[in-house]
DNA sequence: TTTAGCACTCAGGGCTTAGGAGTGCTAACA
DNA sequence: TGTTAGCACTCCTAAGCCCTGAGTGCTAAA
């Protein structure tokens, strides 16, 4: 599509504009050391790149900086892996080594470590429960008619629920339906646990337990099937610092998307759900992040994905810095999860 | 200190700045219904006012805009009490009549009703789970080595951690000193669960159970002693609209500390622990909200305090309107508090 | 095919000017 | 004696203008 000369100036401007945030002129380009024409020539090429939609100009007497398609093609075709610094890794390599902290923690500081070095923001989506299995089930009575429910999974995970309980059920029945569900349910993915009641305890229930059917409604309550991932977020003022974020009304719009967990969520979907994903400005479909792309992957474990962990930052990011690291801390974090739960 | 006149003139000078966030002329003040002087007049009194350091001039052809302790005097003299809208009063009593929901959710719809209705941003401090009396204790073993640990209380907060098994510890005799645990400490407040164990129910575990020594390893970690308060926060993009944050780099400021748990929660901090508090600016003894005040109050249980309810916003903020409702808001808000826990 | 040369374009900074809001002072008035 | 009208003065702001420099496109020569 593009000849070798294209390429080699689109990958020099794209670079360029990524350091400096200024449109690049003809002469920045020529003047680099992987370039070896004279400012006319690549003149005409940067004509023909922008003719073609790589390439745009703010004004006619400003440099060139990349179009989405620019961008687009540098991601696919030019970028190439980048060596990450030996302390950056290293940084990475001792948080996934340390095996006593809850996951809640370690993914946190994951995506701490990964705001930091890349100096954009970070989330990380996940990872969902549904795969999660039913290690404990526990109802706490604080009053009569109120009681918390805990469910603990084998990852360690704790869902906690206030619950009515219904009139005329005793203390000893809502135990003895506990012990049932515990033995009957022990290592059932979350997402099946309500088809089993159903589906095999029913009937038991009705035999054994009085008030079954306020307890059913009890269980009900408990077993609740917002398995949702949860979204953990770092250095959200990182991107304040961009030169594109210096209009407060662009802030506001990142900042009130970012308090809207569902669309967050959506920005991270995707068809192939294995691999780095990146999503560069208006291909995310959202007039918030019009100038910002996305860069994401999922990690997984046992060969099924567990969620994603993306990092996003202003369309003028460091996507090849960005692609090598996540690809880095995604197979070290799948690795970590598949020595503690695999 | 101040004549009558005076005291007129700075209230409807602040009033007027409150609303329009424009430096008032004499003439705009003396047009307003509550004044009957000319703006010459006007004139003379603010130069007094001025002189007396309630009032500032940003250069000497602008009107006059109040100072730090033009507010302050503002606030602790003139403004007294505005009616509540009555949709705005009703949203809040209707939020405090529902029962079912956990404290926590209830208390973020608290915040987020408060954010709403005053358009600034809202952080509420605590409750601290010191005084919280142990409902239940368990212990959850994940692998051979790992566990996870719930402390349920009697308000229906759950701690949770994962805690190390220490080597030779049976499954049978982690049981058996959850049992003993739950029966000896329940209802003992968190705050007084490590000193009980050592004073009381150490001889006794040394008794029943083999290995103590570890199993007291155990207990350390599961009675932790940080019972500090949560923070939560709602609107904290409010804030951006405000004319004084048109700068990106006051907003970075404020942002960024919000996410320094311990300096929000000093904000907070007072020696008159009861009533509405505001201060004012450079009260707040803080580079990044030299330019906001903070306006909280304590909610109590049981005449004990459990946290703190503020609003944040610019210094120029609608004191009158927002101290009014923090006051309703604490009053219906611990009211709900007794009625479920008290 | 590449490059040097040249005329042309246009944003941004600096400077000037006009307008207007608001002041302080003075003198007249009740 | 307190209040008000009048007036000269200050100084910010926005608008207009010019100039500069970076960068372009085109043309002609190498």
């Amino acid at each position: 599509m593009l000849t070798e000369r294209q390429e080699q100036i689109l990958r020099a401007l794209v670079e360029e504009y990524i350091v400096h945030a200024d449109p690049v002129g003809s002469r920045t380009v020529s003047k680099r050391e992987d370039i070896g024409f004279s400012a006319a020539t690549i003149r005409n090429e940067m004509a023909d790149l922008e003719e073609m939609g790589f390439l745009e100009q703010p004004h006619t007497s400003a440099g060139r900086m990349p179009s989405q398609s620019g961008y687009r093609y540098y991601v696919d075709y030019l970028m190439g892996p980048q060596r990450i610094d030996r302390s950056e890794l290293l940084a990475v390599r001792r948080l996934f080594a340390s095996q006593m902290d809850a996951l809640e923690q370690t993914i946190q500081q994951t995506v701490s470590i990964l705001s930091r070095i890349t100096n954009y923001t970070s989330i990380l989506l996940g990872p969902e429960l549904y795969d999660n299995k039913l290690k404990h089930l526990q109802v706490v009575p604080l009053t009569d008619r109120v009681a918390v429910s805990l469910i603990v999974t084998d990852t360690g995970h704790v869902d906690q629920r206030r619950i009515r309980v219904p009139e005329g059920v005793s203390l000893s029945s809502v135990e003895q339906m506990v012990n049932l569900l515990n033995t009957k349910l022990s290592g059932i993915p979350l997402h099946r646990l309500k088809g089993r009641v159903y589906r095999e305890l029913y009937s038991e229930l009705s035999r054994h337990v009085e008030h079954y059917e306020s307890l059913l409604s009890m269980i009900d309550q408990i077993l609740v099937d917002d398995l949702d991932g949860r979204l953990f977020f770092s250095g959200t003022t990182n991107i304040l610092t961009q030169p594109e974020f210096r209009d407060v009304e662009k802030v506001k719009a990142l900042m009130d998307l970012f308090e809207q967990s569902d669309a967050v969520a959506r920005l991270f979907t995707t068809d192939h759900d294995m691999g780095i994903q990146v999503k560069i400005g208006q291909e995310n479909h959202l007039e918030a992040v019009n100038n910002c792309s996305i860069v994401s992957a999922s990690f997984s474990l046992n060969g099924r994905s567990l969620g994603r962990i993306g990092v996003l930052g202003p369309t003028r990011m460091n996507y090849r810095k960005v692609v090598s690291l996540l690809e880095v801390l995604v197979e070290d974090f799948s690795e970590y999860l598949r020595r503690r739960y695999g």
